[in-house]
RNA sequence: CGCGGGGUAGAGCAGCUGGUAGCUCGUCGGGCUCAUAACCCGGAGGUCGUUGGUUCGAAUCCUUCCCCCGCAA
């Protein structure tokens, strides 16, 4: 089999890193154009990028997807399937019918539901119990292809979206080497989506952060891990912006407006929510600090209880 | 030179319109109590990130560099 991937995150870094260590034959590596990010704003490559770098597997970076270079580099590589990893661009339907077996996706959660940009963050954010992974083929709308595997994964009560992302990418780069080989050997099934049941989820932006006490204590804890690593989930305490990073449950209940501290203590701050329920946040980070227990935090600021 | 915040005792902070370093918690010792993350008394612990400068004198003003954090991506 004679691989083009396309893929930029780390997400996709880790399906990358499995067919190399599975000795695929790798013809060419995809990934968005080097961007300058992060604070200094210094050129910085792709972790897909880098990984390719370090197996000296040609790099491809094209700009636009749909002038013709990019089809062009396809052809002269003859893949046998493209897999594509969360590589941030819509692919064109020329390009797609290159390969013999055409382009398989690796998609983070159960499909038909979450299709879009943030599938994992937002099985967390909704409080579902489970999510997963699926591969698919891709087709002309976005994730809507044929379903060849999906694996379920369960999510655990405090888990972040970013140490659910850690665990979906290992299984997705696993269930792709299933997935490879079965294409190859011509057992794989191929799945049409019930298309009645897709659903589909926006991008993360700051505006989901602000946190709304008069939510239930799961909605806003699912809210609080949801939201990490990014965007990070925010409280406002005395003028300032606390940024949340992880909460309890408590038996505390309270006659206050949702929104009220109703008690700050070691075991962390006390907040009061809808019908009288509290929730408990215990990690936190104020502007420009590090991100604290709120034990310590409460230890250099005094908080007004009511 | 993308923008901004910050580096003060083990932890979290105040002091920053210049004059011998302070608060809360922790820690150590003692006391009190049937008892407690209780309370009282006392102690230890700080080159105030680094370099140079201004000054009679700098944590506090200016300068160099290092590190941390947020925005932006």
């Amino acid at each position: 089999m004679r691989i083009v991937f396309m893929g930029t995150p780390d997400f996709a870094a880790a399906s990358l890193k499995k067919l190399i260590e599975e000795k695929y034959e790798i013809a060419g590596v995809f990934t968005q154009p080097d961007k300058p990010r992060g604070r200094g704003m210094e050129m910085s490559f792709s972790p897909v990028k880098e990984l390719a770098l370090a197996h000296d597997l040609p790099v491809f970076q094209p700009e636009k997807m749909r002038d013709g270079t990019a089809l062009q580099i396809i052809k002269e590589l003859q893949p046998d399937i493209m897999v594509v990893v969360a590589y941030g661009r819509i692919l064109p339907d020329d390009l797609l019918a290159v390969p013999k077996y055409g382009a398989v996706n690796v998609h983070g959660s159960l499909l038909p539901k979450y299709r879009g940009a943030a599938p994992i963050q937002w099985a967390v954010l909704n409080g579902d119990e489970k999510s997963g992974v699926t591969t698919m083929y891709l087709a002309h709308d976005m994730d809507a292809g044929d379903i060849i595997y999906r694996e379920e994964t369960a999510i655990g009560e405090f888990e972040t979206a970013g140490e659910l992302f850690d665990r979906l990418m290992e299984i997705g780069a696993a269930l792709l080497v299933r997935t490879l080989r079965d294409i190859e050997a011509g057992t794989a099934p191929r799945i049409p989506q019930d298309h009645e049941q897709a659903s589909y989820c926006k991008m993360l932006d700051k505006s989901i952060c602000p946190i709304d006490w008069n939510r239930s204590p799961r909605e806003i804890v699912k809210q609080i891990y949801g939201l990490q690593p990014w965007p990070v989930a925010t409280m406002e305490l005395d003028g300032k912006t606390l940024r949340v990073f992880a909460a309890a449950y408590t038996e505390l209940s309270t006659g206050k407006e949702p929104g009220t501290v109703v008690r700050a203590d070691e075991a962390g701050i006390a907040m009061a929510c809808a019908d009288g329920r509290c929730l408990l946040i215990t990690e936190l980070q104020a502007p420009g600090k590090k991100r604290m227990k709120a034990a310590e935090f409460l230890r250099g600021h005094r908080i007004r209880t009511e």
